[in-house]
DNA sequence: CTTGACACCGTAGCAGGGTACGGGGGCATC
DNA sequence: GATGCCCCCGTACCCTGCTACGGTGTCAAG
């Protein structure tokens, strides 16, 4: 007879706390609760919910990711309208993608200079990440930047 | 002899306030300061406030970031940490990248079904995105979701 | 030498996204 | 029928990442 908020939680990996606010915040529906007043949610929800954090971790704000998951065709919307959406969003992620790529590449590039190299002083992420440039006049004094260590600490 | 704060902010469509921010939180940087106390930037510090921005768009943290930007061979870490560190990221980043991937095949697909089909009932994002699978059989109840309206508000 | 734009600093406040707490109830099991 | 685990609700709190404020200093132009 479906799933308690319990359980959906241990399944995604957030706390019980975390599906209520989602419930109140509109990115999940109000699940039946038919015996006790407990909450009992239909198997698909975990897929939903796990959505919603990927889609945090890319970057999306909530607001966003409803408006994503929000996304269909129904009594309310019409088609042109959800497809006009959904393209704009296309748009997005593709840039997305492209700024990632940019900085994976930036990244390899990294680890290959480092693998039959010594030292490179300046920052190659910065350096690579410049619009097609892939070289860069190294400017001299490679001081430390103060402020909070940057991991390195454990 | 550099940029003021507020010729960077501009060119960097952040405020004022932010590049003060960061400089406190160690992403960028303490400018020399010359004359009367003001600060005075290399050109090269937009690029690097731009990719801040960019990998805040893209769900990393600023603690993250700073790890990102603190890639580099220098006296006090060993190449082979650093290229530890950059795989690790270079993995973080693979992901991120098949996760929108996903996302724009779904949003790719609904669009499509846009085209040539009238209502999809269920939210084709979700379908769209379990492991390998294509279809899903349709669930009935075509329910809105209460909660706080997702966009269509203007 | 005043006016205005911009810079400085410290501190306070705010929105987003949770997280924790405290008090109360349901249900199974010992 | 008491113990323990999970659920309910509302409210308060917290961290991140800015953003605004207020009072002061600087410098270039008129």
């Amino acid at each position: 007879m479906g799933l308690t908020i319990g359980q959906v939680a241990k399944e995604c990996g957030v706390d019980v706390e975390t599906i209520r606010f989602y419930e109140r915040d509109g990115l999940i529906r109000q699940p039946a609760r038919p015996d006790s007043g407990f909450r009992r949610y239909p198997p698909d929800v975990v897929k939903r919910i796990l959505f919603v954090r990927r889609a945090k971790a890319l970057g999306f704000s909530l607001r966003e990711i409803r408006d994503l998951l929000s996304l269909r065709v129904d009594s309310a919307t019409t088609c042109d309208e959800v497809k006009k959406r959904a393209e704009e969003k296309i748009i997005d992620i593709k840039n997305k993608i492209r700024s990632l790529q940019e900085m994976k590449h930036a990244l390899e590039k990294l680890t290959a200079a480092c693998r039959g190299r010594g030292p490179t002083a300046e920052c190659p992420i910065l350096e690579a990440l410049e619009d097609g440039n892939d070289a860069g006049t190294p400017k001299g004094t490679p001081e430390q930047y103060p402020g909070k260590q940057a991991a390195t600490k454990g």
